[in-house]
DNA sequence: CGATATATCTCTACACTGTAGAACTTCAAG
DNA sequence: CTTGAAGTTCTACAGTGTAGAGATATATCG
């Protein structure tokens, strides 16, 4: 018998869908356990075919966080800022979880490619509506930015579900009235779900910006009289 | 010549101090390089007497990122609230300017142990000061905390920072126009840095919170008359 | 004192990883 | 038909986490 199954040479290998099957194949098993070579065994080829397209399996991984963010798309510019904005937030959230596994790739390849950037474009867009200077704006979109996926990033993460059991029995061992507040918090989350922390961090921000924007306004009105 | 050099036994080999070797090599040499067999070699150990103290790989890093978390002084709770959760996020900030490669874990780990939960609870009575309900304050202590690791983050992670040769290459390909504001805020950032957008996001978020609080006040005032 | 138990550490071995380098196949152009 | 480039496979190597067994030191008890 031949010692090779498989003949070399171009058989139509499309980075695109080795991509796809990189991110299913992440659920799957979890960034811990993927490798280059469980997902040429998943696609049918040899691991370095995988390598040859990506250069590394760094490149592949951010090749697959580039892919996750072409998902969102952009709002509508016609819309009100604060509707662009918790949009884009949102949109994010569910990516994180439709994508649990692989959405950490997304911190660790931040910048990956000019979709983040024509987001940002549009993010600016809406903070100078809500009548943020330009110096101020600049600043705010990559701190908007950076604080969604913080959020989201937590929540996949598992900050908002209840911790470890071990954890949980370490807290147990302390003294009765130590932590009310966090341990009802922590009881709170387990029963209604994270939903609301993610919500309640945007609208916040939300409003810290309508407050600068509204002050702004108030200060260049008393300049222009 | 003896087979081995180095003894069995107990030799006094101390879990907090093979933490603190961890840390520094991680900040040496990055998280992807670091092993627990490099560590061993740093220690003068067999990379198993490692694993004897911590159980596994992921034992070893949720422990470096509790004994980073314990470097976080918790802030006295007498002073106002803004200046309480400011000076958190302050010092989540300098922690990861201080450990960049390992500050990461922090969010591959979330909940470590108690030393969060005691912080947690600080952050709450802030938000109480601030006039905010019981209910809204438990989801922000999430939101806020989950941001602010955001933030840290993405400074140290690369966000805030020029982005890789090859994508401003990539960007330069465009037309000319294109992403006029994000052009200007990536050369303000390489010019002055990126303090202000850590900042500028916090300002935000305590402004967001004064105003929930505010209002909550004037609500709370027109129920009583 | 000696025997035993327990905690700590080392050694060996194994399956698995990323990837450099060479060989091979296909296809298009000259 | 020749040449060359692009795509794929094969081989090999150094490095990884860690299970399991053995070695050693220290503490405990008779």
């Amino acid at each position: 018998m031949s010692k090779n199954v498989l003949q070399a040479g171009p058989k139509g290998l499309d980075a695109e869908a080795i991509l796809q099957d990189g991110l299913e194949l992440m659920e799957e098993i979890g960034p811990d356990s993927f490798s280059v070579r469980k997902l040429a065994a998943k696609i049918g080829c040899d691991p370095m075919a995988i390598l040859y397209h990506f250069k590394s399996k760094r490149g592949l991984e951010r090749a697959m966080a580039d892919m996750l963010i072409t998902k969102i798309r952009h709002p509508e510019v016609g819309q009100p800022w604060r509707a662009c904005l918790s949009d884009v937030a949102l949109q994010y959230r569910s990516l994180a979880l439709d994508h649990p596994q692989s959405f950490p790739l997304l911190m660790r390849y931040w910048t990956t490619g000019p979709a983040d950037f024509e987001l940002m474009e549009i993010m600016f867009e809406a903070l100078r509506k809500a009548n943020i200077g330009d110096d101020l704006a600049g600043k705010l979109v990559f701190g908007f930015y950076a604080s969604i996926l913080g959020l989201a990033l937590a929540e996949v993460g598992g900050l908002l579900k209840p911790p470890a059991p071990d954890i949980v029995e370490e807290i147990r061992g302390l003294p009765d009235g130590a932590f009310p507040n966090v341990k009802a918090l922590l009881r709170d989350v387990e029963q209604r779900g994270s939903d609301g922390a993610f919500r309640a961090a945007i609208d916040v921000m939300l409003d810290g910006i309508e407050a600068a924007g509204r002050q702004a306004w108030q200060a260049n009105g008393a300049q222009s009289l």
